[in-house]
DNA sequence: TAATTATTGTTAAAATATTAATAATGGAGG
DNA sequence: CCTCCATTATTAATATTTTAACAATAATTA
């Protein structure tokens, strides 16, 4: 990566989908693409794409353009994804076990180690080959296996006791489905799937596209 | 709405967040309250969210503030959130049963009307009431029931292809699911759910975070 | 009821992000 | 091996978004 210029989030953003779309190519057997190739795929202008590439140095060669397996690899290991990562899932209902289930986790490098909730019928419970286990074992687990990742899809009311308890016994990122914005400290990362704000933002553009033809 | 000003996506997404915590005021009984402290509460300047509802003409009072009720109503109304919207899932694995799962999505005036799979083992069966019928109803069940909203949560594969028999019956929305860019005519709304880009972003800055620590 | 205060609505300034332009460079072809 | 071409890397220009400033105004207080 460059000298200590920060990089927005709206870049980072994009990474992922540029890592898709690498990811078509080379299945497809498509060993080089150029940004304005790639720019008719995602969709981004070419330009922001060479933009944003160079944040981390030039993947690209002049007259050639850029080899798909090395862009591919460079920007999974910009993302982090050359690396493995430790995962348990807080809370069992429809959001944590649908995550359990999504056989595709596993392959892309996230090992989910065991679900956890504090509804006696869940508990022991198996999803997967996984069991759901008591809250209570909570910072304990997280603690003696060395966990990075957490998942939280409990209701909005106990994230945020679940956070501080993540956090305490050493998690460092938190992918976070709860509606509510929780604190974490300095240094811990966190990410919010805000379900219901996009399911808004869904129905304000179709209330706008639809003002008139409204019964 | 004020004449014709175009309003960014990102006021869009800054409302559901608004209407949140206005919810909760609510709740508390607290009937009015200024810029500066829903600032304290959302995280966004003062000056950012003045803005932002003046884009949709002032909602608020010099020397008083907000009432949060009308200025929850207003933001209800502005995202579509006054009406009530004929819901049907396309692909009832993990993510489609979750969602049909989630019990405040009928409180929220969302109506799913049925889940839709291809997999015979699936066809038939029930979630919450719901059944879950064969793909080949799709196009009919949509136009006869007049829906217009409609979750995709199948493989990327058969996204664009759902999207499509969708689209020709007269579905005017879709919240996408599936990690694929789907095309929809002029007119229709889409709205993806990227988790796995989500993630992604995580990783990255969990990665960034503790680029040292790593074993 | 007049003065004071709080706080919005609105305009101006600053910061950030995107797009366009161009100089540099490696590859392909002769 | 030289020239030309394609395409990046990089710098400059433009557009957008955010933040700050302040004038207008309703509520509160004396």
């Amino acid at each position: 990566m460059k000298k200590g210029k920060r990089i927005s989030d709206a870049v980072i953003r994009r990474l992922p989908k540029y890592y898709r779309y690498l990811g078509d190519l080379i299945s497809n057997d498509i060993s080089r693409i150029s940004s304005s190739e790639l720019s008719k795929l995602t969709g981004f202008t070419a330009s922001q794409i060479r933009q944003d590439l160079n944040n981390f140095g030039g993947f690209g060669q002049q007259g050639y353009g850029y080899d798909t397996k090395r862009l591919h690899v460079e920007i999974g290991k910009i993302l982090g994804l050359d690396k493995k990562y430790k995962v348990i899932i807080v809370g069992a209902g429809n959001i944590g076990q649908a995550i359990a289930n999504y056989a595709g986790f596993y392959e892309e490098g996230f090992e989910v180690l065991a679900l956890f909730d504090k509804n006696p019928k869940l508990i022991g419970l198996k999803i997967r080959d996984l069991e759901i286990k008591d809250i209570d074992e909570l910072g304990d687990f997280v603690r003696n296996n060395e966990v990075q990742f957490a998942v939280i899809a409990t209701p909005k009311e106990t994230s945020q006791n679940m956070a501080d308890i993540l956090t305490e016994n050493g998690i460092k990122a938190i992918w976070n489905f709860a509606p509510a914005d929780i604190k974490v400290p300095e240094g811990v990362s966190i990410e919010d799937v805000r379900l219901n704000e996009s399911l808004y933002t869904l129905t304000y553009y179709y209330s706008r596209n639809n003002e008139d033809t409204e019964e």
